[in-house]
DNA sequence: AATCACCACAACCGCCAATTG
DNA sequence: CCAATTGGCGGTTGTGGTGAT
């Protein structure tokens, strides 16, 4: 068994290398509407031209939406390590002792910081200057993968392996981008805790509710300050989409899809999944590919310059009342794209809409957000050449925009 | 400023185990 | 029981980013 069979897949049909954010979102879309049944056949009802293997790997070790991304903590490291004594590269068993992080992450940085470490540890056992007592106890048996450390031991970069890893663990935590983390474990839905372990900045605070998705959206936005942060115990859909429009903050993939890991199984449904049209327009998806090559990977960077440059502090209700008209409209154009609008319209369960039909943007309410964003762009005013996609695009997932750069 | 070397990590590949008909 | 299929795992590679020269 296993042997000799067939490859998954035509190579030759099949993209590969770097996922686009199109491709991520069209993933992402059709899981959460579908699931994952078979990760064969995924591909193509998704209209992904993809491997189901390479769908199947972006979604556990990227896309998924408790999966924890940043930096491991000493804690975790010494986590891994301990672990690795005993269950040697049994990566997906550590991995199982990580709520949220992935047995190929964890691989990661073992091959690239741990293993380094113990090698350079195992040859000057505690010629260390910082507390690194404890590790030097703990590390007796890991010798044997240590395959790869020249490179380290010859480079003037770095110091000593145990402080190289330090010094990245901090340099980790000041680039990582911030990020609401949401952490699963057994189907519980844990926020904001584990932040505080990995002493991350709590960007996220509560915003009380507002009484309207656009008295939300408007308020939030118009409050331009650096303490401007929205809640993400905040659950409820026109909520959600104050998270959406946060322009200062970077938005974590993990809060459009906190409901993507539920597969609707019972509503799936072969002629649904015929309807779905994500398979025709490939000129779309290319569009958003391509959008992603103009812009640049520092989105909060290029947001204040084009708030600096456009906004000039003067009119800053119109501004942000054009971008908010040009983002909307521009998502409206999203979902039209992706055959959304009208199965959630059409649709009278407001439940089922807002948790299975809602594809794209399940924090959307789009009951009242497209009825006040048809007042918006009936009622827009001339449009601000320094808004539009790139707005949009900005406040594109982190995780999703960052692949950008490398378009 | 250009080039080089190294690092980090996403993604790929091949194999194996479990499942299914 | 067997073969085909699929999911999952671990090893490895490719490539962008970054610091040093």
């Amino acid at each position: 068994m296993g042997r000799g069979r067939a490859p998954c897949c035509d190579k030759s049909q099949v993209k590969r290398g770097p996922w686009s954010p199109a491709e991520d979102l069209r993933l992402i879309t059709f899981i959460q509407k579908h699931g994952h049944e078979n990760w064969r056949a995924l591909p193509k009802q998704a209209g992904l031209l993809r491997c189901g293997k390479s769908c199947r790997l972006r979604w556990i070790n990227y896309l998924r939406p408790d999966v924890k991304r940043g930096n491991f903590t000493k804690e975790e490291e010494e986590a891994i390590i301990k672990l690795h004594e005993t269950l040697g590269n049994k990566w997906s068993k550590i991995a199982s002792q990580f709520p949220g992080r992935t047995d190929n992450e964890i691989k990661n940085v073992w091959n690239t910081h741990l293993k380094k470490r113990l090698s350079l540890q195992n040859s000057d056992p505690c010629g260390d200057e910082h507390d690194q007592s404890k590790e030097c106890s703990s590390i007796t048996s890991s010798s044997s993968s240590s395959s790869s450390t020249t490179s380290v031991l010859s480079s003037g970069k770095r110091c000593s392996g145990v402080v190289q890893a330090e010094h990245e663990h901090q340099s980790d935590e000041k680039s990582i981008p911030k990020t609401p983390r949401i952490e699963s474990r057994e189907g519980h839905v844990e926020i904001g805790e584990k932040m505080d372990q990995d002493h991350e900045p709590k960007e996220v605070q509560v915003v009380t509710s507002a009484t309207s998705s656009a008295s939300s959206y408007d308020s939030n936005v118009s409050n331009n300050t650096s303490d401007h942060q929205v809640g993400v115990s905040k659950l409820d859909h026109e909520e959600d989409m104050d998270l959406l429009f946060d322009f200062k903050g970077f938005y974590d993939v993990s809060n459009i899809l906190q409901e993507v890991n539920k597969p609707e199984v019972s509503d799936y449904n072969p002629t649904i999944l015929e309807s779905v049209p994500l398979e025709a327009d490939y000129e779309f998806w290319n569009m958003l590919d391509s959008l992603g090559t103009s812009l640049q990977p520092n989105h909060e960077v290029q947001l204040q310059e084009s708030e600096a440059n456009c906004d000039q502090g003067s009119n800053f209700g119109v501004q942000e009342f054009s971008r908010e008209v040009e983002t909307k409209k521009w998502f409206r154009y999203l979902e039209s794209e992706l055959g959304l609008e009208g199965t959630t319209e059409n649709d009278n369960n407001e439940n089922r809409a807002m948790h299975q039909e809602t594809v794209l943007l399940p924090h959307l309410n789009k009951y009242s957000f497209h009825n006040h964003i048809d007042d918006l762009i009936e009622a827009e005013p001339e449009s601000d050449p320094c808004l539009g996609f790139s707005t949009a695009y900005q406040m594109w997932p982190s995780n999703l925009a960052q692949n950008s750069a490398a378009i």
